[in-house]
DNA sequence: TTACTTCATCAACTTTTTTTGATGTTTCAA
DNA sequence: TTGAAACATCAAAAAAAGTTGATGAAGTAA
């Protein structure tokens, strides 16, 4: 059997694949992806109210906010004592099909889906 | 200083995003996105040929295909003793967005970039 | 058949990521 | 002040993912 034999030249990529790699490792955990539909559902939300939502302890989700802020997928913004985060929703458009940001899309006020 | 105390009641997420968390897994590698890169430029490739280009030992190699096919990213096609890989574009369109997307598709005939 | 090529898989090992409970910091209220 | 609440960070342990070299299966060609 004959084998065909590739003539073509690539380029390297424009662009580096390393800050992607980061992005989709935050969004690789399921524990993440559910941290960041529901603060596509409630909007800014403060630690202490996601703890038992997600039903995490603190240290824990920390940990996972803080691979979610690394990533930029969220925002921080502290008040007191208190922290609060949110979907960044500029980063998720950029990253994800319209489709999959759906997920992370904050419900209309009419109640309907976005898609 | 007084708390916000949320009162949205929020339904589960109809979609499980433990199908997500493979996905995004297996885009979660420099190496793996390469090998994506390349599929892309270079359509149907096998192995032995890939092995040159992303320069990795035929076994890691095997093991990171074997990644990318299980999440659906890549699909595979046996001929004789060669396997050949090509970039499931229909997925790829589904996951990431269009700006993504552009990186993992096919340049134009044109020579002239998709965006 | 025999020898060779392509590629997948395996087991041992290394590295990275995640979990856990404890401790530290900051803020506020008594 | 003192105490308590909210949250980040740390170090140790556990779990998961990636690497390596060897072996195996399946096809091909002599």
């Amino acid at each position: 059997m004959m084998k065909e034999i590739p003539v073509i030249q690539v380029n390297p990529p424009s662009v580096s694949f390393k800050a992607y790699e980061s992005k989709f490792k935050a969004l690789a955990d399921v524990k993440r992806l559910q941290i960041m539909y529901e603060l596509t559902q409630r909007g800014n939300t403060c630690v202490c109210d996601l703890m038992e939502i997600v039903e995490m302890p603190q240290s824990k989700l920390s940990y996972h906010l803080k691979i979610l802020l690394d990533a930029g997928m969220i925002t921080k913004e502290t008040r007191g004592t208190w922290s609060y985060y949110e979907i960044n929703q500029d980063e998720v458009s950029r990253i994800l099909s319209e489709q999959l940001c759906c997920i992370f899309k904050p419900a209309r006020n009419d109640g309907t889906d976005c898609c």
